[in-house]
DNA sequence: ACATAAAATGACGTTACGTCATATACTTCT
DNA sequence: AGAAGTATATGACGTAACGTCATTTTATGT
């Protein structure tokens, strides 16, 4: 049906424009200056035709939460592409996201405020099943490489349940590192760090502490999953 | 002077009314929830009164945060206080902070809200440097146990500017251990963990993996620490 | 008891959200 | 082509909550 699907083409052209017009507005102005009405203006259409893609601000929020969700997979899963030992895509999974997180502060900024419980409970019920899915296949990606290296004995358990846990630590390392990069006063309390290494490297003292074998004394894996990365083009 | 300081004895009292309420609220209702004629008419005050306390809704809550970092401050320096090894009162830390996390979710709540830039841009001067202080302080209790431990050499470094990296790498777990509890997505991808020992286990992993000797293979750190944590009544 | 200073109040101005009756544009049928 | 009908866009409106400030109330001092 040609009719109906240009239209739906428009719709979703439109939809667009609004989530641009938002994406910068929350990213110049923060979530008290996000305002639907300047968007309506920004893009020329009316406030009402807004309303006809989110049923409110968090809504909108929530959709760019969406986008952030399924960037970062995408370049996880590249990460993770890269091959090698589970270890090494590990470190590569660091490495991309340090540099993703500091030259995207948009998208970390739409994750951080979509964290804040009473924001996301306005989020449309299909989108709150959409975030949940995100995240559960991210985490899913990370359990895989685990099990692999279960596999094949690069890193050993004391307990079958200490692999959630791992996992749980793990992605704690990712949200913390990237909260504190995005908050002023701790980039001021650590004047001398680098934030882009932050994760790749604590994510090597995890692993080392897990005796997650070869140990990075013993391999340079940043070095060597750094070069793979550029060589394949990613970083 | 009498008179003055009854007048602001009942400055005070009316001041810790308006927190009480605006926590109650916070916690209950979360921050779209929080509403300042509410306050003011739970509290039987009118809105102007306690705008003579804060300048803004933002303020009020930037007052909540500085609560919560005194409160961390204060058993943070009770679990240093209980002796031993720098890594045993490393433990004591992420031990107390655990509990103390899960128990209060209302300060969590305010911790994380006040992490949104455009939400802090809001509180007050003066708050925002006291704020900024304390952040300072909790550093820098870090800071000592880990100058004790290099000291002694329980720790050491491939160079001095890894210190700065490893607080900032605790700091973020910390952190994102807690974001990540306080997530309602993040508790249901997670089903089986025990957040309250999601930090203070990591820790242990992220000490290891710096080879901080004894390594926690060789020294039960959780039970040791914890028997005397609770000994000296705290846990 | 009266004057004066300090403090509390809540009506008011403002902003921004989200809705919905109306207007406009587009499609289809004769 | 023109009319009837359907889908879409609009922005005025109702509502809620913030923050202010002129006015009122309460307290203090002579």
């Amino acid at each position: 049906m040609g009719t109906y699907s240009r239209k739906q083409r428009e719709f979703e052209k439109r939809e667009e424009l609004i989530l641009e017009a938002g994406r910068n507005m929350l990213l110049e102005k923060g979530y008290l200056g996000l305002n639907m009405e300047r968007i309506a203006e920004e893009i020329e259409y009316s406030k009402g035709t807004i309303y006809k893609h989110f049923c409110c601000k968090e809504d909108l929020v929530g959709r760019l939460m969406i986008e952030t969700l399924m960037k970062i997979r995408e370049i996880i899963l590249k990460a993770v592409g890269i091959g090698g030992t589970a270890r090494e895509r590990m470190t590569a999974i660091g490495l991309v996201l340090g540099p993703f997180m500091i030259l995207n502060p948009g998208h970390l900024r739409t994750y951080e405020l979509m964290r804040i419980g009473s924001l996301r409970e306005k989020v449309s019920p299909e989108k709150l099943e959409t975030i949940h899915d995100l995240h559960h296949e991210l985490i899913s990606i990370i359990e895989k490489l685990l099990d692999e290296a279960l596999e094949n004995g690069e890193l050993v358990l004391s307990c079958p349940e200490q692999k959630e846990n791992i996992i749980a630590a793990g992605w704690s390392m990712a949200i913390g590192a990237y909260m504190v990069f995005s908050d002023v006063d701790d980039r001021h309390v650590f004047p001398g760090i680098d934030f882009k290494n932050l994760f790749p490297d604590a994510l090597q003292v995890m692993m080392d502490g897990l005796a997650w074998v070869p140990l990075s004394s013993e391999r340079d894996y940043k070095g060597i999953v750094g070069a793979r990365l550029r060589e394949q083009g990613f970083l």
